[in-house]
DNA sequence: CGTTCGTCTTAATCTACATTAACTCTCCCT
DNA sequence: AGGGAGAGTTAATGTAGATTAAGACGAACG
């Protein structure tokens, strides 16, 4: 198992001595999930602490009329969690699961909270993590507000440059909070031809 | 100077000896902060992490238009700032002012940098409050994707119970997204009179 | 190797919410 | 006390983006 990925993630931020980052390694978990196979459903308690490696995660909400509206795409380096969830232990609003066939590392909470107090660096590490992510929410939610569809869709390609190549245009439309008919005709119509 | 709200605040999470609270105390700064106030005018660094002792805050972004988009409000124990201009040390995007009259208090990023080197509890403190707050916005962003405008409209009243009551409806308007004018129309027309 | 399923496109129609404008009310400010 | 600004209301008109429907294309799968 490759586990580089995940301590270049983290000695990104903190130091580890050589057993801290073995106890680390040891409560690692290693999956592969196929395409379109969920790692959380709607209504589960968010268990895990997700990092991918390869390939391409997603977590999206349900309205009421079955339209799926994605949260995050998490392709590698990236971690995922329906946070309340995850610190609250109660059931997730949010699914995830994989766009195309992928890898990942997980973590389960309970080790998490253990590790976090065998070695308090990752205290560090879980407050810079979650801080990068309330930043990116924070961002994210005035992107929406001031900007129109189709600057979000720029500001989207800026976030995502690699993504915007591979992801299907649907995954897109629904992440910047448009439907796929809509996109197309933006990007059909704004663009020079 | 009372510090009693912001030391529960704290100690919710965290246990302190009483030369670490002291220490702590050593570097918080006290401030009144009169109606319509900035604490934070977007472009500025935003060096300072703020506590809510009395009164409430907002935090708001500015669209091209010029119309103003709540992000957050901050009623007393709550804290607010611009995430990612207070970790990268860059512009902020968001504006902070005062909705009232208020009382706060904050520490300096700096400050705050050294705390949690001097004082590791402060980093679990830290990890804890930036998920929580990440746990929040996800949920916030849920509700944004999913919810007509009336349903959003219940569901900052639950968010916010006491705030519905004080707050002018315009604030509100802004908060759920939708202008005062649509707001107005829905409260009278769902609602049986 | 044909068929079925998912993706993308185009176009007509529809709707939730914005915009504009005008009027009222209250509550400060001097 | 008078007046001006901000808050809320109502109603007409406007529009960004949704919905529905239909066809074209590619790729996955038996």
């Amino acid at each position: 198992m490759d586990y580089s990925l995940i301590l270049s993630n983290i000695t990104k931020h903190i130091n580890l001595y050589k057993e801290e980052e073995e106890y680390f390694i040891s409560l690692l978990h290693y999956k592969r999930v196929k395409k379109r196979q969920y790692l959380l459903e709607e209504g589960e308690v968010n268990t895990k602490l997700t990092f991918v490696t390869q390939g391409c995660l997603r977590s999206y909400a349900v309205d009421k009329n079955g339209g799926e509206h994605v949260l995050q795409f998490a392709p590698p380096n990236w971690w995922i969690v329906d946070m309340r969830s995850f610190i609250k232990q109660e059931p997730a609003r949010l699914n995830i699961d994989a766009i195309e066939d992928s890898e990942v590392i997980y973590i389960m909470k309970t080790d998490m909270d253990e590790l976090q107090i065998q070695v308090p660096k990752f205290e560090r590490f879980g407050r810079i993590l979650a801080q990068n992510a309330m930043a990116s929410y924070q961002h994210r939610q005035i992107d929406n507000v001031t900007l129109s569809a189709i600057e979000r869709y720029t500001s989207f390609c800026h976030l995502y440059p690699s993504l915007i190549l591979t992801l299907p245009q649907k995954q897109v439309a629904s992440y910047i909070g448009v439907t796929p008919e809509f996109l197309s005709k933006m990007l059909n119509t704004v663009v020079i031809k």
